[in-house]
DNA sequence: TTGAATGTACCTGTTTACAGGGATTCATCT
DNA sequence: AGATGAATCCCTGTAAACAGGTACATTCAA
C-alpha cells in the first residue's frame, strides 16, 4: 500500500509518519505540505490511499480530493481533520472521499480508517457519523431545527400542487377556483415562508416535510 | 415511563411486551395494532414513548409519528421496523421520529434505544446509522445511489444558484457570463432532468444530492 | 482526426410568476 | 357585537421564466 499525506502542519505529518511507519502493510508514505505539489505527485507514481486535512493553504480538501479522483478514480480519500461541522463533512463525502476521521482520533482507529478505505469500504468515525445523522434529523434535540410557518389546509394543498409542477392556470382549473385565489395563496404562503420565488418555496416545504 | 406500541404483527406485540414487562422503569404498556386507535390513545392518555412499524394498514408510520407530534409535541417515537432502505429511515427522521431500529435487534439494544429516547435524546442503531451515511456518500461503494442525469460541474454551479433563490439575471451578474448563457444552462439542465419548471428542478436537485 | 461533450452567446416570441394593491363572504373566537 | 383569520375574487403592471431555435470555440476520447 502506498500512501501520500498531505497536511500543512509539519508536526502533524511527523505524527502520522511515525505512526504509519509501524504498520506493516504500508509500503510507502510520501509527505507533503502543499496540495499543488501532491497532484504532481499523483500524476507521477500511482498511490493508494491519499490522507488530507481539509483547510490548506492554496487549495481545499475538496478541490485535492475532486482532483485526485480525476488523476486516479481509484484513489482512496481518508480526510483527517479538526472540523467536525457538518457541512465541511457532508462536502467531503460529495467530493468522493472514501473516510472522515477527526485529528483527535487515536492511532489504532487511524489504522483501521486506512485499512478499511484501502480494502474498498468507507470509513467514517462514530463521532462523525453522529454528526451526520442529528443533522438528518428533525427531532427536538437536533441540532438543525426547522422553524415552520403555519400554513392553512388550502395553503398546504397548493403547495403540493405547486411542488409537482403545477402551474397556478393548472391549480385553479383542478381546485375549481380562480386564479386570482391561487395567486393569493401563493403571495401569502411567500410572505409566510419568507421566500422569494418557487425556488425557495420547494426548498422550504421540502424541509417542513409539508411535501415529499 | 408510559409506553404505547403499535404493530399489526401480533406476535411482535407479545414479544415486545414480554421485554418490556420486564423492565422495572417501564410503567405502563400499551399494545394495539391498529394505527388510527393509537391516535385515540395519545389524546386520551399521556404516552412517553411511542414505538411504531411503518407499514401498517390504513396508516403509516411516518402518518403515525406526525400526527403523535401533533397531538404531544413532546412524545418520542422509536421505529422498529424491517424496513432497512434508506428512504425510509430519512422519511421517518424527517417526520420527527427520535429513534430507528431493525427488528432484528437484540434486547439489550432494544431497552437501550427506549431508555435513550425517553431521556431526550436520539437513537438510532449502527446499522441505520451506516445506511445514512453510506447514502451521503459518492464513492463506488455506496450501496445507495442516486441515479441521477449527469450535470456538469457548471450546471451544478447553477443549479445551486437557482436553489438559493437568484434569478437568471443574478447568475449571469456572479458569473460574469450572459444572460442568455445562464438560460441555455438552465434549458439544459431541465431537459436532462425532466422537469418543466423550478419546482421539478428543485425537487430534483434536492433528491439527487446536488443541494441541500 | 473526427465527433461528442461542454461552455459560451444570441434571437424571438409566449407564458407565467411576482408585486402590490382592494374587496367580499363566512366561520370562529373574545 | 366586533375582531380575526381563512378563503375567495378582482385589477394592473413589470419581471422573469420558458420554448425553440442557431452558432462557435475548445477539449478530449474513440
Amino acid at each position: 500500500m502506498k500512501i501520500l499525506l498531505v497536511d500543512d502542519h509539519g508536526m502533524f505529518l511527523d505524527g502520522m509518519l511515525n505512526i504509519l511507519n509501524e504498520v506493516e502493510e504500508i509500503k510507502e508514505v510520501a509527505a507533503i505540505s502543499d496540495p499543488s505539489e501532491a497532484l504532481a505527485i499523483l500524476k507521477k507514481r500511482s498511490i493508494d490511499v491519499l490522507i488530507t486535512d481539509i483547510s490548506m493553504p492554496g487549495m481545499t480538501g475538496k478541490q485535492l480530493c475532486k482532483e485526485a479522483l480525476k488523476i486516479n478514480p481509484n484513489i482512496r480519500t481518508l480526510v483527517v481533520t479538526m472540523h467536525d461541522e457538518y457541512h465541511h463533512i457532508s462536502s467531503l463525502l460529495e467530493a468522493g472521499a472514501a473516510g472522515y476521521l477527526l485529528k483527535n482520533t487515536r492511532q489504532d482507529e487511524l489504522i483501521e480508517a486506512i485499512m478499511t478505505v484501502y480494502q474498498g469500504r468507507n470509513y467514517y468515525s462514530n463521532e462523525v457519523k453522529d454528526i451526520i445523522v442529528e443533522s438528518m434529523s428533525r427531532s427536538p434535540n437536533s441540532t438543525i431545527k426547522i422553524q415552520q410557518a403555519k400554513l392553512t389546509e388550502r395553503e398546504i394543498q397548493i403547495v403540493k400542487l405547486i411542488a409537482t409542477e403545477h402551474t397556478t392556470q393548472e391549480i385553479a382549473d383542478k381546485l375549481y377556483i380562480s386564479l386570482y385565489t391561487v395567486e393569493s395563496h401563493r403571495k401569502n404562503i411567500m410572505r409566510k415562508t419568507d421566500t422569494r420565488n418557487m425556488a425557495g418555496l420547494i426548498k422550504y416545504a421540502l424541509k417542513a416535510g409539508v411535501i415529499e
